[in-house]
DNA sequence: CAACTGTACTAATCGAAATAATACAGTTAA
DNA sequence: TTAACTGTATTATTTCGATTAGTACAGTTG
């Protein structure tokens, strides 16, 4: 369900964080799907429940899930296209575009790369 | 010549690293130009000195510059089309691509991001 | 020789991320 | 009611990479 590389240099917390996201746009979760509990998911990952936490206080705070004390955590209804996170990751997108033409690399490059990641 | 942003959370190492390909790629450096000292240049961006060595040791091996024991670093000659530093940003940026697109962006709202930072 | 250059090495510091260990609070089903 | 789940909160510790600090060695130049 979720799959983390713990030597990419990502923070494990923002992997999980992005990997929920994803599962939603992917319509692998959906509105009122329930999430593993913080304990459970900490020992299926072998990662700190506190990390766990982490990570689903920052879903919460976007919106992109809702937790229930007592009861768990669930996906929240609503379009991901107007979350704070989509948000973000376009303007790190952006960022990268930015970076990637000041090394010297086109417009057309760029648009290029982008078709040959995503063939679709 | 360069500009550091010490809060953005890259390594300033790296942000040294891309700033002289930067330069190289607009032009501002060229061919044979003599870079700032270890010294001088770590002064002048209150910065260590071992950072500056650090970054110079990385833009040597990437073959962007080269630096002569006793007299200085100086740009290296050859295209910045074929070098390593483009090779690994045109990897990063696919990596850029990758990530967005798990966040559910899709390769038109991707390209569409291209053209809106470089309406070139 | 003095004053520059690059290079090398070790130790110390700093900060963010993650871990560890508890504790408290609400829900649920036996 | 009680046991076993849930989420939440708090504080201390650890870990790791990046940076800093300090020193030393080696080559070049006037």
């Amino acid at each position: 369900m979720l799959q983390l590389d713990y030597k990419s240099g990502v923070p494990i917390c923002e992997q999980i964080v992005n990997g929920f996201i994803r599962l939603k746009a992917l319509g692998v979760l959906n509105d009122g799907d329930q999430l593993p509990s913080v304990r459970s998911l900490a020992i299926k990952l072998s990662v700190n429940p506190n990390t766990i936490q982490k990570a689903y206080a920052i879903l919460e705070s976007d919106g992109v899930i809702y937790s229930v004390k007592g009861k768990g955590s669930y996906m929240a209804e609503g379009s991901s296209s107007d979350l704070a996170v989509i948000k973000k990751a376009k303007e790190n997108f952006k960022q990268a575009v930015t970076s990637a033409n000041q090394l010297g690399l086109t417009n057309r490059e760029l648009r290029e790369l982008v078709d040959e990641v995503l063939k679709d």
